[in-house]
DNA sequence: AGCTCATGGCGAG
DNA sequence: TCGCCCTGAGCTG
């Protein structure tokens, strides 16, 4: 259930293990048998990461694009895989080394200028350094649309997330009812570079963090034990509880069909 | 054992 | 905007 700092921590994990390495692709399950025969047995150039599409490239210029959506998974690992069970898509072994993909919403093998077509549709990466925020501030600046909408819009903000969505509103006091139009530049400019670092930080632990430093020990102290997703957050998944900064009820709504979590009196409409 | 929910996105209407 | 796809964990009973 990745957001976009994970997958561009599984392209560099998945680099490392099979980069330059003479590869055997195969299809488990069998949904992917097709696609897997036009890359078995290449060399393995490297892995990319765009929002929160990941990209194989191997040596005869084709390429994988991997989305995983909400249930998707890798598993990657040294030899000996265990024993194949469950459904696997994509397993992809080298000398030492194994990974697995599971349920990913999409995986298909494309060629070097479809891949440059679908990177096309995908708006600037946080994570990215080649990246260009005016990009999004372009389509933030005339929408209509709120905010909260347009940080899920992956047209507009490559690999944000539900989690991202909610964390950087609060941390920059802005109501995710706001429409974007409304946005001032400042505001955009500060919350890009919120997410250029929240999200690398997030690439690098491998989990979500969000809250700062001098607000750490306010929050050991009250959290609630139990949050499966690993990371120390303001806002999200906190309904009914109260504000780490206010002690306001945190809110829940609905915002085109996914779950919005936001503080009404840190982030007033 | 069965149900619900999850860091997503697509296509039909 | 809604339903649907895909899988696994964490509840309930």
């Amino acid at each position: 259930m990745p957001e976009g700092n994970v997958i561009h921590n599984q392209a560099r994990r998945l680099s490392r293990a099979f980069a330059r390495h003479v590869v055997t692709i195969d299809s488990p399950q069998g949904r992917f048998a097709d696609g897997a025969a036009l890359v078995d047995h290449h060399v393995l150039t490297g892995c990319e990461a765009h929002g929160k599409h990941l990209f194989i490239g191997f040596d005869n210029d084709l390429w994988i694009h991997v989305h995983l959506g909400l249930f998707g998974k890798w598993r990657i690992g040294k030899q000996p895989e265990p024993e194949v069970h469950g459904q696997i898509r994509l397993r992809i072994r080298g000398n030492d080394k194994y990974a697995e993909l599971r349920g990913p919403t999409m995986c298909e093998v494309l060629t070097a200028p479809e891949k440059v077509i679908a990177i096309a549709k995908i708006g600037p990466d946080p994570i990215r350094r080649d990246s260009d925020p005016r990009r999004a501030w372009v389509r933030v600046e005339r929408s209509k649309a709120a905010i909260g909408s347009l940080l899920m819009d992956q047209k507009t903000f490559a690999g944000v997330g539900n989690i991202y969505r909610a964390e950087v509103l609060f941390r920059h006091g802005i109501s995710p009812f706001r429409p974007g139009q409304e946005i001032r530049w400042a505001e955009f400019e500060a919350m890009w570079a919120d997410l250029v670092d929240l999200m690398s930080q997030g690439t690098k632990r491998g989990r979500i963090d969000t809250v700062r430093a001098e607000h750490m020990p306010e929050v050991m102290g009250r959290r609630a034990r139990k949050d499966r997703h690993g990371g120390e957050v303001y806002v999200y998944r906190r309904a009914g509880q109260d504000c780490y900064l206010c002690g306001t009820g945190i809110e829940l709504s609905d915002m085109q069909g996914r779950k919005l979590y936001w503080c009404p009196s840190c982030q007033p409409a």
